[in-house]
DNA sequence: GCATTAATTGGTC
DNA sequence: GACCAATTAATGC
């Protein structure tokens, strides 16, 4: 994994892989950064000089903004073919978040002046750029909405669906390992509230635990918990 | 096996 | 619904 090879990755939501076959683009990709990251590594320092923009290649990263004080806030939890880092980027002097390995993790960087370089070669890529902008602007947007109305249980159930969304499931279980406390940590809440939804939720046969993992038996079912209140909200 | 961390439960404001 | 305390389970070394 060196060098400039996106034109055969497998990761076709990537933006970069989107353009990798247009020729103009084959010298810059040359210039791409690979890191290697351990599971619980930094990759991402909030506060420190934004260098460049950074694509997901494998494994998985929290996201999360810690405020002077206050408890920490879980933005997203990012996959492989995802961006890191875009929030500041052209125009950011730090990063505003960090970015934590949850999982052995390969990333795939670009130096600031590449990038840009990138995007006045690439009208494309910085089309893609724009509309994965908007995107996030919109998901973010309704995010605060969401979370200032819906109930701990709903943000809960919520936090769980998304992950369901991202990551899948598999053998009766997330393909993804959160403790209790990131997902308070995501939801706004405390871990002792998390719990507890987790504890009735289960009793009510909507969600299954062994340990650390946490499975749906029904998704349908699990959905049904916030649509019915929500359904105004959601149109 | 021991020490640290996470999950759980109960209680108070 | 947030915060604190105590107990129990899980995990790392």
């Amino acid at each position: 994994m060196n060098g400039a090879e996106c034109k055969s990755c497998s990761n076709l939501d990537c933006l970069i892989k989107k353009v990798s076959l247009e020729s103009s683009v084959s010298e810059l990709l040359k210039e791409k950064h690979t890191t290697h990251y351990k599971k619980g590594q930094h990759i991402i320092v909030q506060g420190a000089p934004i260098h460049g923009l950074h694509f997901v290649y494998n494994g998985i990263i929290k996201v999360s903004k810690e405020p002077e004080f206050g408890k920490e806030q879980i933005i997203r939890f990012a996959k492989e073919g995802e961006i890191i880092g875009h929030r500041g980027f052209g125009i950011g002097e730090i990063y505003n978040i960090n970015g934590l390995a949850m999982s052995d993790t390969v990333m795939c960087s670009f130096n600031t002046d590449v990038m840009l370089n990138l995007l006045k070669t690439s009208s494309k890529l910085t089309f893609e750029l724009m509309l994965f902008y908007a995107d996030e602007l919109n998901k973010s947007e309704t995010r605060v909405t969401m979370l200032s109305q819906m109930t701990v249980r709903e943000k809960v159930i919520d936090t769980i669906l998304y992950l369901y969304r991202k990551f899948g499931q598999s053998d009766g279980n997330l393909n993804i390992l959160v403790s209790r406390k990131e997902i308070a940590d995501f939801a706004g809440t405390n871990d002792e509230q998390v719990i507890r939804v987790i504890s009735n939720l289960k009793k009510e046969n909507l969600l299954s635990t062994q340990g650390k993992n946490i499975g749906i038996p029904n998704v349908e079912l699990l959905k049904k918990e916030i649509s019915y209140n929500h359904f105004f909200l959601t149109q």
